[in-house]
DNA sequence: GTAATAGTGTCTTTCAGACAATATGGA
DNA sequence: TCCATATTGTCTGAAAGACACTATTAC
């Protein structure tokens, strides 16, 4: 990360306005005349909260954009590191896991440059998207005003947060390729603490693709029938305590596999298709 | 584009060695201590050429990598164009196709930021991915020492020509992609032109995918029964002359159908895979 | 016992793969 | 006529959707 960047933008964060703020920063970074630019490295990461598809956001503590959520992120150096290393330190950073945590998957998703995206000047943005099971956090990082995974049909209704930069562009684009990705990917597993049920599973589908999956039997079929998708580990769960009777599930572990094929299908959907 | 920076690092290039070169370049841009970078737009053109994918390289006049092979690009200027619309940019200088031309699909490909990446520094490329049905050109841009189509399977071998930084990844890369989305999205109509029979459009996947599609009858069910992939013209092909006999062909154009649902297979693989 | 959840089996429809048969041109 | 290519039709097997039935737990 840009320490040195970081430290003096820093000086300029305290009791500035925005507009003051942006047109001291200006001069410092427009000298030269080279088109150069800062790039930052963000990330969507998704999860399931109590049912719901989810994403990790961060309140900025400082301009721009004081007081809007980000997805995590932050200045990409450029001679230091690869940009999927820097998405893996940014997570970490945010959320405590570690890039040894079995499960969690990250990879690159689009690149945001659009003129005039940040009020600082040319900044673009490599946008990673990654996949966790429910996580203890947010343990907020360092320079994060709070941290707070955010249901997705809450983002984008009348309630919804306010949302820094195009973050609202990059969290679309990252929505539609977590839904196309369980189509015909394995990774809905990400999602999944090990080991799961396949009821575990029916619920992810449900939760990121906002349908019901009526049929339990056929689900199953599907699942067990990808080779490579799901181990049986040859136990059962035990049944939360408080919760009414049933017979208990069996448990797996993700497989190897990466691709469904052929792919889930998608159109089980009665759908209540609430945002974009 | 950055011209000044253009017109600067020309300055440079006659008659330096590379390695005086970079010294010199380096010592232009590392001031300041802003960890900024450098961004280029790249394009992966795709195309058929003699029944083979082919893509569009450019031999470099100038240091770096002179002499080498590389996909077209060039600097991109964050505060006044978005990435896109450079890639658009690049594509017509090089090919002299407007983006107005019908059937041409370009979409971003993946950014590539490795440390090192570049000799002269870091410069982030943000990668396009490009499918044209066979051009007139290559006319070669203003900078470019030649434009020259390279079948896919003469760019991996023992007779493959130098590319330059690291244009075979973002090359693999994009083929991954292209062959991908031959599968479940309708973009083979972007590698032909209008009007097409299906025995164009079976060539295409053919080359792509490096296989033979043993039955055009299955082909012709699967695409003729995807909603919006393709459009009877109501007219058939005259049989170009020289040609042996033959019932002539359909005519037909591209739909409006983005992908294909359930998704073409590509199982019908005797593939002969000689490249990654 | 009932309620609730998990798992098995079976019938039907859809569609890909294989392959036979017909159509339409040129030499 | 024969040859080459395009198009239509038919049979079969794999897999999805619907749905009935059995299994195992808590109460």
């Amino acid at each position: 990360m840009a320490k040195k960047h970081v430290e003096e933008v820093d000086e300029l964060q305290n009791s500035l306005s925005e507009k003051e703020f942006i047109k001291r920063y200006r001069e410092k970074v427009s000298k030269g005349g080279y088109k150069s630019s800062f790039v930052t490295v963000d990330v969507v990461l998704c999860t399931i909260r109590q049912g719901k598809l989810s994403i990790l956001l961060i309140q900025r503590g400082q301009h721009p954009f004081k007081g809007s959520w980000a997805i995590p992120g932050g200045f990409f150096d450029p001679d230091k590191e690869n940009p999927l290393e820097a998405a893996w330190r940014e997570l970490e950073e945010e959320t405590g896991v570690s890039q040894l945590s079995e499960g969690i998957h990250l990879e690159q998703l689009a690149t945001f440059a659009r003129p005039g995206r940040d009020p600082r000047g040319p900044v673009v943005s490599i946008a990673y998207l990654a996949f966790a099971p429910n996580l203890p956090m947010p343990t907020h990082g360092s320079d994060a005003a709070q941290a707070k995974f955010w249901a997705v049909e809450d983002l984008f209704g009348k309630e919804a947060p306010p949302l820094a930069f195009d973050h609202a562009d990059i969290i679309r684009t990252g929505l539609e390729r977590t839904r196309a990705k369980l189509e015909y990917t394995t990774l809905a597993t990400s999602f999944v603490e090990e080991p799961f049920t396949l009821a575990d599973l029916k619920r992810v589908y449900e939760a990121v693709w906002d349908v019901k999956i009526a049929d339990l039997s056929n689900f199953r079929r599907k699942v067990l029938g990808s080779e490579g998708f799901v181990i049986p580990v040859g136990d059962v769960a035990s049944r939360p305590k408080g919760s009414a009777g049933g017979r208990p599930a069996e448990l797996y572990t993700r497989g190897n596999a990466l691709d469904i094929q052929p792919p889930m299908l998608r159109k089980q959907m009665e759908s209540n298709d609430k945002e974009l």
